[in-house]
DNA sequence: ATTGCTTCCTGAGCGC
DNA sequence: TGCGCTCAGGAAGCAA
């Protein structure tokens, strides 16, 4: 499931394979996939511009059109010039003069695109934290907002309005490096504690994104290849740590967390 | 205000 | 072989 490294992956190959290219139109194979919530109907014009707001692409045109896409659980933009029939569940395309086109398939349909008049797509986006690469995500910001929190230290990592941009298997990896369990009242949590899961969230999100993400199934980049960061996985999906002890596998907040009782307190 | 449950959806994997 | 069940989960919406 894409989180910030993952998405960052695909924002990057964007660039690299879309950039300045004119959009003819997009095509919607699914009700409700693509949303366009422009007030007028004018040209999407060329990409000027692409980047990433937590787990949002943000495609800028020339025509001060933002092209908003969440991929969700299993959606993928996947660059194609072959024309060929290489999706199994298209949702939806986006077509460019030059013949080319980005495919969004989605096995689960969560994802959406959303057209915008530039400006507008800041109503969906003003609630998200900080990003926790950016030099203000500093733990002094954490701590606050931990603080403010009885909830587990795990259901607030993966508040997209406290960090924007993490998932469940990173929240899962950075609590198991930091040595923390999942199931800390946020509010217990020591400043030190709050320093030592900035450092590893830091380490951890940096070094996925330089192996091209984590491919548990679904993901997959723009040139439709998966990522390499799943070998360095220390807990999620795993039977025992590095250390040999057993991992556990609980549900929080209706989702899976893994971790290990003995390493993390 | 905060928290947690339900919903959306499809395919994989499992037991029988 | 095939059926039915459970699980995967990001974020919105809702209820307590």
């Amino acid at each position: 499931m894409p989180e910030l490294p993952e998405v960052e992956t695909v924002v990057r190959g964007l660039r690299e394979k879309v950039s300045g290219k004119e959009i003819a139109g997009i095509s919607c194979f699914r009700a409700g996939t693509v949303l366009d919530q422009r007030k007028t109907n004018g040209e999407l014009g060329r990409i000027r511009e692409t980047g990433r707001r937590g787990k949002y692409i943000l495609i800028q045109t020339t025509t001060d059109v933002v092209i908003v896409v969440h991929l969700r659980m299993t959606g993928k933009l996947i660059y194609d010039e072959s024309g060929e029939d290489l999706s199994s569940h298209c949702r939806a395309q986006i077509n460019f003069r030059d013949g080319s086109r980005l495919i969004f398939d989605d096995v689960r349909t969560f994802g959406k695109i959303k057209i915008y008049d530039k400006g507008d797509e800041k109503g969906e986006l003003e609630k998200l934290g900080l990003e926790p690469l950016s030099e203000a995500f500093s733990p002094e910001y954490l701590l606050e907002q931990l603080r403010k929190r009885k909830a587990p230290v795990k259901n607030v990592l993966l508040d997209q309005r406290v960090i924007a941009g993490l998932g469940n298997i990173y929240a899962a990896e950075i609590l198991h490096r930091a040595g923390i369990s999942p199931l800390r009242g946020a509010d217990t949590l020591k400043s030190e504690e709050a320093g030592r899961i900035v450092e590893e969230m830091r380490e951890i999100l940096s070094e996925a994104i330089k192996k091209n993400g984590t491919t548990i199934s679904d993901y997959r980049s723009v040139e439709d290849k998966t990522g390499e960061f799943q070998e360095f996985l220390q807990v999620y999906g795993k039977k025992h740590c590095r250390c040999g002890h057993e991992i556990l596998k609980i549900k929080q907040a209706g989702r899976s967390t893994y971790y290990c009782p003995a390493c993390q307190r």
